[in-house]
DNA sequence: ACAATTAATAGACCGCAGTCTAATAATGAA
DNA sequence: TTCATTATTAGACTGCGGTCTATTAATTGT
């Protein structure tokens, strides 16, 4: 047991050709869009199309996994063991969310796109980006309710739903998602006595 | 003045050719899902190539135009000169709004997917598809907010873009677009007291 | 009739993502 | 050492949307 993991028969990949393939497929989009070919990326990499296609089963993987490695795309869970307002809470996480996008909105687009005619991929966008934030949210919206801040007959999962729509939304339209976006739609979810 | 409308030098387009190419691309469509080739849809409507990208520049363009005469995509404007409580009002536009993208959610789900990567066809989509719905949408809130129906002090475009995009964001993860969903949207958007 | 103009046709062509093939390279096991 | 196994490589190949070319057809104006 001296690797790291077990170590299957035959020739072992190359760690070094994931990781180019990762940096030099994020560095050509983020300088020429999406658009940037396979043969670009491969040749930048300095690899073949087929270790590339060993490893992703196509280029919207590829960039996902690149961007989650690559850009820091985690936002910092809200703490709800400390005290304050979850209005409060909730405006600064949608706004670093928000920040956090803003940067490869094109790329966050582009998957969104993509997931609409591969299955599988949406799938794995679900899984790694779009579930984990809604459930950040509805937790946040669950302790609120606890602390008498949102109606208790409220339902978290379809605010957080229309959270995150409108941000799709101002996403897909190509409209600004600035932190005066976030703020108004928090305003608004939390408006009305509890 | 014997033709319709002015009538160019040269000789004129075949309106046949146009009715066969956006019947047969919705019924392949349909059929088969937006991966139909051009060279089956030509086919099918019995032109060339070049005829079909003398009227449109893409195959999303052609079957935007396809959806919006051959579908009823138009949903019946509320009429705001009744009485009645616009929550209802809103309820009843929406359901319809479900209705009719149920039947072609696919194809709707690949115009957005298409405009993310064709800013000249998300301008289309735009003017055609997004803005005209939240115009009435955005219409019946002012209305509510007129009748006292909901707070003064909140923001109706901002409403119609988290009822829009919750839609949109179930429509992109393929969730139901369902009655229960409609009316759930729209008690929350008017929640709480005027 | 004839010229000018625009449409329609068949089909070649381009660049693309993704697949496939054949040869070679690196590893563990026997 | 040799074998089995998996990775890598170069490059051919497929099917796609969209463009381009050359030819022919239909219309208006003179």
């Amino acid at each position: 047991m001296t690797q790291e993991t077990t170590q299957a028969a035959g020739r072992p990949r190359n760690a070094e050709a994931s990781d180019a393939l990762k940096r030099e497929a994020l560095r050509l989009v983020r300088e020429q869009g999406y658009g940037v070919s396979i043969a670009a990326i491969i040749k930048a990499a300095g690899v073949s199309r087929q270790t590339l296609y060993n490893r992703w089963s196509t280029k919207a993987e590829l960039l996902l996994d690149a961007l989650f490695e690559l850009a820091d795309m985690q936002v910092a869970i809200p703490d709800l063991s400390q005290p304050g307002p979850r209005r409060a809470v909730l405006t600064t996480y949608m706004r670093e969310v928000f920040h956090h996008v803003r940067k490869d909105a094109d790329l966050l687009r582009i998957f969104i796109s993509q997931a609409q005619s591969d299955p599988a991929f949406r799938a794995v966008l679900y899984d790694r980006f779009v579930e984990p934030r809604d459930l950040i949210v509805v937790d946040v919206l669950r302790d609120a309710q606890a602390r008498g801040e949102i109606a208790q007959d409220r339902d978290p999962a379809l605010i957080s739903a229309m959270i995150h729509g409108a941000f799709w939304y101002r996403l897909l339209l190509d409209l600004p998602l600035d932190d005066d976006f976030a703020a108004a739609l928090v305003e608004d979810a939390f408006r009305g006595a509890a």
